[in-house]
DNA sequence: AACGCTTTGGATAGCGCTATCTTAGCTGCC
DNA sequence: GGCAGCTAAGATAGCGCTATCCAAAGCGTT
């Protein structure tokens, strides 16, 4: 008499052949039927369907990585989690990740290249079925890594200035266009020296800048002392330090555009402390529209930037390009929201 | 004649076997070498490593996960990373992770038993090599599942009050002595009538909650009036809110300990509305010193909580456990300090 | 009826590692 | 000197899937 049962599975995982069997049908039709990768006789489906849910059978994901040479894993890269724009941003992303079925990996670059390379040599050996990656400016090699490795990628936040057929697909808003726009807000306020105070300086910041600059060339009052820039971390103390540093100069200001809410909201706190009336004698402005910019005091006029959404935007185009769905459009811009309260 | 050259193989990938041939070894020494799982004759250790790095040979995550049931990924779940405190947690552990060659799988749950759950099924299929997990209250399914999947574990932030044999590894502080000592403070100070007041009521909160009680019992000053509970997430917005419902009432208040920062940063924005001097006739208390407290006016009393160390302790921790490395102790206190600024 | 073409299921052969067993070589010891 | 008892290297056999090739069946065309 032949032994009727298979070996025993020395680790007792229920297996794609475990449902074959009690489906009547060979181990690549489940695979198959399971992931619709190619037709296959909805009669059969059903069956594999059926003796899968009762065997509560759950593909390995490292076995599928090792027979198909793509993981369910998708590569997030972002400068800094202290910043909540991007902890907003990774988090739609990730939601909307999930509910494709695929896993984060999450790597912070601090703004550093090599650090960013490090980053995604290690999330690429896990065979990624797709990159999200913060901004536009990579280094050379990094850009070789992305190319060389074939993984769908979308980049978010920034958007290019000239568009060609190598376009790469972006989500995000014109951040040279909201700079600009919170600046002609000062102007139509009848502000006439308006500083920008920039930190991190990273390219996002830069373009914020260009923004304020254009608007105020096209009233003739551009100035380059009216320029503060510090390449430190954004923070509450330093939007203090660098308020006092431009109340301390000659010529006044009437006005400060802080490239980030936090800067604002420190120098708002360092306004109440020197007991400048603000917008009275010095309007402030802000950026990103964070928490606790509409509890201030005054409260805080800003750009809300839709940082949620664009996470969750991007993640859908990069769930549809891992899909081989067809795009319509490389790049999605979707916008900015001037908000203006007391501040100004 | 027979052929000389091996087949190539097909992804052009450098294997083990690649790195074995340069070195004139089997591929399951070249294995073991780089492992150091098993002691091998040095000088083929250096011949390994030699071909290793003249082929920059990389092993494959997935073929090792598959090969060994283990992968290198260690799941992390937190509540929220729209809090600094778990971002900090976050950063510390992932940076230590790292620097042990692990890829970490982030997982928010949002205080939701379900989600947690579900996580943490979701990071259990890819077997990972261990798991940090925030705060030691989670429902029996979880708890089984963790008991289940054999991974080593190590919590974060909260310590048990009671140490047996079946103790978890845990790293954190003692949340009720740090509510109590913060509490006695304000005693100290000539405070009476402190009130509590609490959001997102996790269980690090009401530990918090128990130590203000206690502090206030020892002097006879408890009263269950001064408690003021609220389910919402904490924030800025939320603090101010509570700040005037405890003003409304009519049994005068002389201080509030707010149980996280963010609230008591919105109080002390609400007071310089409303125009209540503070400490004078009111004095406010907070609790992890987030950034900004530093920064606001007047300057925020906290406790500092050690949420970087006790990432990096936790993740050390978790990577000797993983490599079977002896424990002497399954609890690390790392203790916290009071901060004592201008708002007490 | 013979032919190509498409569709669908299955057999086969790995993906790149490691667990496990086996064997060769070396000690120590009576 | 022979044998247990050890150590270090290798052979073997998968881990649990999917890519790829193959064969059979169906179908329209001439």
């Amino acid at each position: 008499m032949r032994p009727t049962l298979q070996r025993q599975r020395s680790t007792g995982r229920v297996t794609l052949s475990d449902v074959a069997r009690i489906a009547g049908v060979s181990p690549i039709t489940v695979s198959r039927a399971l992931r619709g990768e190619r037709s296959v006789d909805p009669a059969l489906v059903e069956r594999v369907n059926l003796a899968s849910a009762q065997l509560g059978y759950v593909p390995d994901p490292a076995a599928r990585a090792l027979a198909s040479h793509r993981s369910n894993h998708v590569g997030i890269l972002i400068p800094l989690l202290s910043n909540a724009l991007f902890v907003d941003l990774l988090e739609a992303a990730q939601r909307r990740l999930r509910a494709g079925g695929f896993q984060t990996l999450i790597g912070v670059t601090h703004y550093d290249d090599a650090q960013e390379q490090q980053l995604l040599r290690e999330q690429l050996l896990h065979r990624p079925a797709g990159l999200l990656i913060t901004g536009l400016d990579h280094n050379a090699a990094t850009r070789a890594l992305m190319a060389q490795s074939q993984v769908p990628c979308v980049h978010m936040m920034d958007l290019p200035s000239i568009t060609d057929a190598n376009t790469p697909y972006c989500v995000g808003f014109r951040q040279t266009d909201a700079g600009a726009a919170l600046t002609r807000l000062l102007l139509a306020g009848g502000r006439r020296r308006i500083a920008f105070a920039g930190a991190q300086l990273d390219p996002r910041v830069m373009q914020r800048l260009y923004g304020w600059r254009l608007a105020l060339q096209e009233h003739g009052l551009y100035d380059p002392g009216l320029e503060w820039l510090n390449p430190a971390a954004s923070s509450l103390a330093l939007g203090g330090a660098m308020f006092e540093q431009i109340l301390r100069q000659d010529r006044p200001v009437d006005a400060i555009f802080f490239c980030n809410d936090d800067l604002a909201q420190g120098a708002l706190l360092a306004a109440l402390r020197l007991g400048i009336p603000v917008p009275q004698r010095m309007a402030i402005a802000g950026f990103n529209d964070l928490t606790g910019s509409d509890q201030m005091l005054p409260t805080l006029t800003t750009v809300r930037t839709p940082r949620a959404k664009i996470g969750e935007a991007a993640a859908t185009m990069l769930v549809s390009l891992i899909r081989g769905e067809v795009q319509t459009l490389p790049l999605v811009d979707l916008g900015f929201e001037i908000v203006q309260r007391d501040s100004t």
